[in-house]
DNA sequence: TACATAAGCATAGCTGGCTATACAACTAGA
DNA sequence: TCTAGTTGTATAGCCAGCTATGCTTATGTA
């Protein structure tokens, strides 16, 4: 058995995503949002008015990927879009106004999660798990765009 | 600013799966298949004729996704499946001589991918990584499913 | 033994990733 | 200024995860 699942960082990666996904998605369901649009959320709640393309430049998801997010978002009253002023081609994301009441409860929310999934190790042990992930994301960023 | 993405394992984890997956995807590309068989066939590859209950068991994941995964694996040409001679609800699932011969470049494939991704970490960082995300993953799924 | 319940699988429909492509608006150069 | 190229979004279509539901076959109990 040349291949051990459970020595797979890839592996192990995937399926820690999907555990953190759901635990997020149980959460914030009561709150009427989903684990996608919270990085879109988290951009708005600081910055307001936000173009389509910073929101992609900032959070590294393909342009399509956001154009959906952001048209459940709107589907959904947490968004509305305006057109640029200076760029007819470009939009503005403004969140709504349910949108900026849920800002509190769903931070909370991902506070939780988070606490909840280290809960079992250490304040060091947190920071360098944190740190190893920043550093492995680094080298594929470096070796997949790079060359 | 209260919540910083950067900071939070959550946000982390989900970025680096899909980096990860990402990377896979490209490497076995050539090959005919798809990240999402990758589990499908490493448990197939040790053991032909497991059940789709088995495999579900195993990989953790929903039944409805492993059935869709098992339905394109199919189409693709990766597996077949029969009936099961003493339970006749339940299906066997066994690679056919194409998904055989994949074997080796795919696990070779996969090794490459994990070994790009820790190329900036010493052995003791990459135990320790590994280490954590298992460790990560257990208390959420005791959390989760415990009560 | 009949029937209610459980188990194995398939399907519908959603989210959220991705690539590829199309289109309108902007910009820079000849 | 015209035109070619670039940029910002949208859309189509795929994969892979999820919940909910239905169907068929087994199973266990009155």
């Amino acid at each position: 058995m040349a291949f051990d699942r459970m020595q797979s960082a890839g592996y192990l990666a995937n399926h820690l995503a999907r555990l953190f996904v759901q635990g997020l998605h149980r959460r914030i369901k009561p709150l009427g949002i989903v684990p996608g649009q919270f990085p879109v959320l988290l951009e708005l709640w600081d910055e307001d008015g936000l173009t389509q393309k910073v929101l992609v430049d900032r959070l590294d998801v393909e342009q399509a990927t956001m154009a959906n997010t952001l048209t459940r978002m709107e589907r959904d009253g947490l968004i509305r879009r305006t057109r640029h002023p200076e760029d007819r081609r470009a939009q503005q994301v403004w969140l709504t106004d349910r949108a900026k009441a849920l800002h509190a409860p769903a931070i909370r929310a991902a506070m939780d999660q988070n606490q909840a999934a280290l809960a079992g190790l250490s304040d060091q042990e947190r920071e360098t798990f944190i740190r190893l992930m920043r550093r492995v994301m680094a080298t594929m960023k470096a070796t997949s765009t790079g060359r």
